[in-house]
DNA sequence: TTTGTCTTACGAAATTAGTCGTATATTCGG
DNA sequence: CCGAATATACGACTAATTTCGTAAGACAAA
């Protein structure tokens, strides 16, 4: 079985990542455009992030082209799952009831109301 | 003034800070003992980890005896929220609501039936 | 006092992350 | 065909993190 394999990507490769989930696929120059909004980087630091992302099998691509073609090669949902399960255990004692307090408690980061709907029906369902 | 400055801590030293918000005030030994429990490591890196967390300014020591006595200087909420921020910015897509609906529904860290009431709670009064 | 244990201090190796420069190849406009 | 633009590959450098070995001082017991 490829067994379910640790994944642990560092903080640049999330930023990458968190690019290909939205894109679905992507050339290294996409993905670079994208950072570059937010950072000072250069593209051959774009370019070596993502083939070591590809070496380590983060992600996956199509070098049939000249211009190689990228998507992510893990689970969005699986992923996010599994550093806030980090998260919990390592930071908040195992218990996912007080991350769930602070995150909506942070002022910086505000639900909206129907957000808050959304929380409310998942709240329901679990009660039951 | 003397900003509320940016706390980042390593893994490692998240490790440290877990044990000293638990004991409070404790030696490097006592913090090792602990350590050592859950992973194999020397009783001189434990120390390094201790002296330089203390350079940074994440830990005080009173070093008036000739074993010192080590406690957090970084408190423990503000570093939950400040790390759980930025895991909503990278990983989240800057939704709080997203890294809720994760966490409540991790089926390796279930929520009681209490702690369901807690959250019930604060939802409640976010939503007036 | 001598010996063994425990302490801190310090330096340095090993590892990992992030960065970019340069070389080389391909493609495209003219 | 030539030159500019664009692509990948690759090596190397820096900085931060984690690791530990060794030294030196304090202390306690024999």
């Amino acid at each position: 079985m490829s067994a379910p394999k640790m994944i642990k990507p560092t903080e640049s490769e999330l930023e990458i990542l968190q690019i290909l989930w939205g894109k679905g696929l992507a050339t290294v120059r996409e993905v670079h455009e994208v950072l570059v909004r937010t950072k000072d980087i250069g593209y051959t630091t774009t370019l070596k992030l993502m083939q070591i992302m590809n070496e380590k099998g983060i992600v996956k691509r199509d070098d049939s082209m000249r211009t190689h073609v990228y998507q992510a090669a893990v689970n969005k949902e699986r992923t996010q799952k599994h550093l806030l399960g980090k998260m919990i255990d390592s930071l908040f004692g195992g218990s996912p009831t007080q991350l769930v307090i602070q995150a909506l408690g942070d002022d910086s980061h505000k639900a909206s109301r129907e957000e808050l709907e959304k929380i409310q029906a998942l709240l329901d369902s679990l009660k039951k």
